[in-house]
DNA sequence: TCTGGAGCGCTTTTT
DNA sequence: GCGCTCCAGA
């Protein structure tokens, strides 16, 4: 007996092995590793999501059996027999019986969470699945915090009185409810920029910080203690209009579980196993939310990797995995450190590039795939010709090696930087599918039909209320709109309700007959709501609230693309209509203000990926091009007052270097517009961090005009990168102005009494006097007007 | 009540 | 370069 026992389990770990065996002894570890919370610190590359998704199909088809000693009832010796042949001989014909025979209590599809932080991380994860253990994995909860969250309080978000029906409001409303709020408290919007108090109530939220609590902490600072009524009052307004912000989709999905022992108790033993990805961008919140789900079960992992921490922004904090290992004594820690997914040459670029990190715990990716290419350098004179540059290339490597269109991501800061380049590449006809960025769910006539449907499910949503009530136009205007708004509060109603009774009121008594016909159009449309399908609806409420004929009649320019959007969301509609398991109109919502960019699942994939690093992030793709190379693009602007920023920006490179599997190209412009004008631009600080034997510049900068040739002796650093040179090529077709006084060029060197040298960045002529922006060598960028400041120009040539 | 024009300040990144 | 706000005028 004892000796089938041992022959049992000995073959039982090598055919698991021999299953696994594609996966290296550590991420098998990870993989057979049983219940009990589990910490994967996993480098970049190290096969993260493929661990997470063997981990689940493993689960799924044999449960925790790896370390079970137990025997499986009734094992006979001729079952060991057969383990014991199938190793030798896997024969397809008994594989079923070997599962069965090596399974301990398969753990059901549902019974698994598993949880991202991008749509686009959540379908390939749920993408991948499907391709592992088929389709099944619908079953599995794969989604994103604000996915998940969605989900549970649909089922129970009356418990804490809101309503099924409730809003999701994105960033737009949340900006207009917080700048209302402002105004109501006589605040100074200039004093209380909107984007600043958000970020505050944002950060408080993320810290599950009530507007109560927050105001306690705040009480010693005036401005923050302002923030807090503004809190306060906002939450009260989103309360009100049944509504939830992203923050408070967290916020509440905590809280529900925390008051609710039911529905606690409900989650908590429905998910045995959780599986939390990129724990290194947890916030206080989504913390609480992975601990209080995971209390019973303990069987928690989490995937992490702190060189890739990129949203402290949003309040993440790298405490939550640096503390892993004290919350859960009994955790088990597993280091992912080989890399599968680049060249050596870009691993150590991206290596060389984070050991100018200070805080960090450290960590040596390693390949064994050897050499590859050096990575590719371009510098373009502006951002246009950048992006001639990249469709150049990504022609030039489907010709010559054979690459598909699907094989090409390009990365960059921020997503204003994307236009120039999608220019390039349709005049050069190259597919390419833009990822975030301008999401269509902004639009503002896209953003319109949600409004109106959104009324239409939730008429406690005074803010969407208002922003259709007089679109198109139908004579209501501002002064009507704030009275029956000022009714509304004084009679804790909502808007919508004070319409329903408009006669009753002297105020209202001139516009009375228009929102009586405003309201009883929308009492009719409410009425077919759920009497028709979601996409016939909404065309019904485009046809009757005359919102199509207004859009249409708009013969503007972009009318059309208007009318296009329009119909866009209604085939949105469809197509979710079509595909949703109980599709109603408040699902549809619900989707539309999660999924930003959800039609990206069902496309064949011929096309060059365009999108932000941090959205790139846990993708790869083998021709990375990283555009915008310069500082103020990347390193932002933003952050380049803040070591920790910088930081931050620092880890954001690499990221976006370790995106890469075969080729890298990094590119720069010389000049770019923004929004403050053509400007010149240096080289990022990373690329001079980067080793010059990684790198191949390809456009080696002719001979020129540098520091050097201003007088200066040589002081232009070794790196060829930082020969730039003076980027007047843009601004030199402009007539030459006329000869009075000093003229200055982008580019020039000029000589200040106090602060030393300086190149020229932006030269503006204003009035007699030129505003210049101008880089000194040793005090940093400064804006000047020229006379005022007295500056000369050493004369080169 | 609606429209148009001037002026200003702004966007980093995601859900 | 854009979008928002404010203000004047119909």
């Amino acid at each position: 007996m004892e000796e089938l026992k041992e022959r049992y389990l000995r073959v039982k770990k090598r055919i698991l092995d021999q299953e696994f065996s594609r996966m290296n002894a550590r991420q098998r570890e990870a993989i057979f590793s049983g219940r009990g919370p589990l910490l994967i610190l996993a480098g970049a590359g190290s096969g993260k999501t493929t661990v997470i998704v063997n981990r689940i199909a493993y689960l799924l088809k044999y449960g925790d059996t790896y370390h079970c000693e137990e025997l499986p009832f009734g094992l006979t010796e001729f079952d060991v027999d057969l383990l014991e042949e199938y190793l030798q001989n896997p024969n397809p014909a008994f594989a079923e019986r070997v599962s069965e025979l090596i399974a301990n209590r398969p753990v059901s599809p549902w019974s698994i969470l598993a949880i991202t932080f991008t749509n686009k991380a959540a379908n390939e994860l749920k993408e991948r699945l499907i391709g592992t253990v088929g389709e099944s994995a619908n079953d599995i909860w794969a989604n994103t915090f604000h996915g998940a969250c969605a989900k549970m309080l649909r089922r129970d978000i009356e418990r804490l009185g809101y309503t099924r029906d409730f809003t999701v409001y994105d960033t737009d409303d949340q900006k207009r409810l917080i700048k209302e709020c402002t105004k109501m408290l006589n605040l100074n919007e200039k004093n209380y920029p909107v984007y600043q108090v958000l970020s505050v109530i944002g950060r408080a939220k993320d810290k599950l910080l009530s507007p109560g609590e927050f105001a306690e902490s705040a009480k010693s600072d005036y401005r923050l203690s302002k923030i807090a009524s503004i809190y306060k009052l906002y939450q009260q307004r989103l309360e009100a209009a049944n509504a939830l912000d992203f923050d408070d989709m967290i916020r509440l999905t905590v809280k529900l579980l925390a008051e609710c022992d039911d529905v606690r108790e409900y989650y908590q033993k429905k998910f045995q196993y959780i599986l939390c990805d990129e724990y290194q961008d947890t916030n206080y919140a989504q913390y609480a939310l992975v601990s209080l789900l995971a209390e019973q079960h303990r069987n928690l992992t989490v995937v992490g990797d702190d060189d890739q921490s990129i949203y402290k922004f949003r309040g993440a904090t790298i405490e939550n995995i640096l503390s892993f290992e004290e919350q859960y004594k009994e955790a088990k820690t597993i280091r992912l450190e080989q890399n599968y997914r680049s060249t050596q040459v870009i691993l150590d670029a991206a290596n060389q590039t984070i050991k100018h990190n200070v805080g960090r715990k450290g960590k040596t990716l390693w390949t064994e795939n050897p050499g590859g290419e050096k990575i590719k350098v371009f510098k373009a004179k502006d951002e246009y010709a950048e992006g001639v540059f990249i469709a150049e290339k990504i022609l030039d490597e489907v010709v010559r090696y054979g690459k598909n269109y699907r094989d090409f991501a390009v990365l960059y800061r921020a997503n204003a930087q994307s236009s120039a380049i999608e220019t390039a590449l349709q005049r050069s006809g190259i597919a390419y599918k833009l990822f975030g960025g301008y999401k269509f769910y902004e639009r503002k006539e896209v953003k319109d039909v949600i409004s109106y449907l959104g009324v239409l499910c939730n008429r406690q949503d005074d803010l969407r209320l208002k922003r259709i009530i007089n679109e198109p136009k139908r004579g209501i205007g501002d002064t009507t709109v704030d009275v029956v708004e000022a009714l509304a509060v004084s009679s804790s109603r909502c808007m919508y309700d004070v319409l329903a009774e408009c006669g009753e009121y002297e105020q209202l008594a001139r516009s009375r007959e228009k929102l009586t016909a405003f309201y009883s159009m929308m009492e009719e449309l409410r009425a077919k709501r759920d009497l028709m399908a979601p996409s016939l609806f909404a065309s019904e409420v485009l046809s009757r609230t005359g919102y199509m004929e207004f859009i249409i009649a708009q013969d503007k320019a972009d009318g059309r693309e208007r009318a296009q959007n329009i119909e866009t969301l209604l085939a949105n509609i469809q197509n979710y209509e079509e595909n949703a398991e109980a599709p109603s109109l408040t699902g549809f919502m619900e989707e539309a203000s999660l999924a930003t960019d959800w039609e990206t699942q069902s496309e064949d994939g011929q096309y060059v990926s365009l999108l932000t690093i941090h959205s790139a992030k846990g993708l790869e793709f083998p021709v990375v091009f990283l555009a915008g190379m310069e500082e103020e693009v990347f390193p932002s602007s933003m952050a380049m007052q803040n070591p920790d920023e910088i930081e931050e920006e620092r880890r954001l490179c690499y990221v976006a270097i370790t995106r890469a599997k075969q080729r890298l190209y990094l590119s720069y412009a010389a000049n770019r517009r923004t929004y403050q004008g053509l400007r010149m631009h240096f080289p990022s600080r990373f690329l001079k961090e980067m080793p010059t034997e990684y790198l191949d510049i390809l456009n080696q900068p002719e001979p020129v005009h540098t520091y050097a040739a201003a007088g200066t002796a040589a002081k232009a650093p070794k790196n060829p990168i930082y020969n730039y040179r003076a980027g007047s090529s843009l601004l030199s077709g402009k007539k030459a102005p006329e000869p009075t006084g000093e003229e200055y060029r982008v580019g020039d060197t000029v000589q200040h009494a106090a602060f030393g040298q300086g190149v020229v960045l932006m030269a503006k002529k204003m009035g007699g006097d030129w505003m210049l922006e101008i880089a000194f060598e040793k005090t940093g960028t400064k804006k000047l007007m020229a006379n005022y400041a007295k500056l000369t120009k050493p004369q080169a040539n």
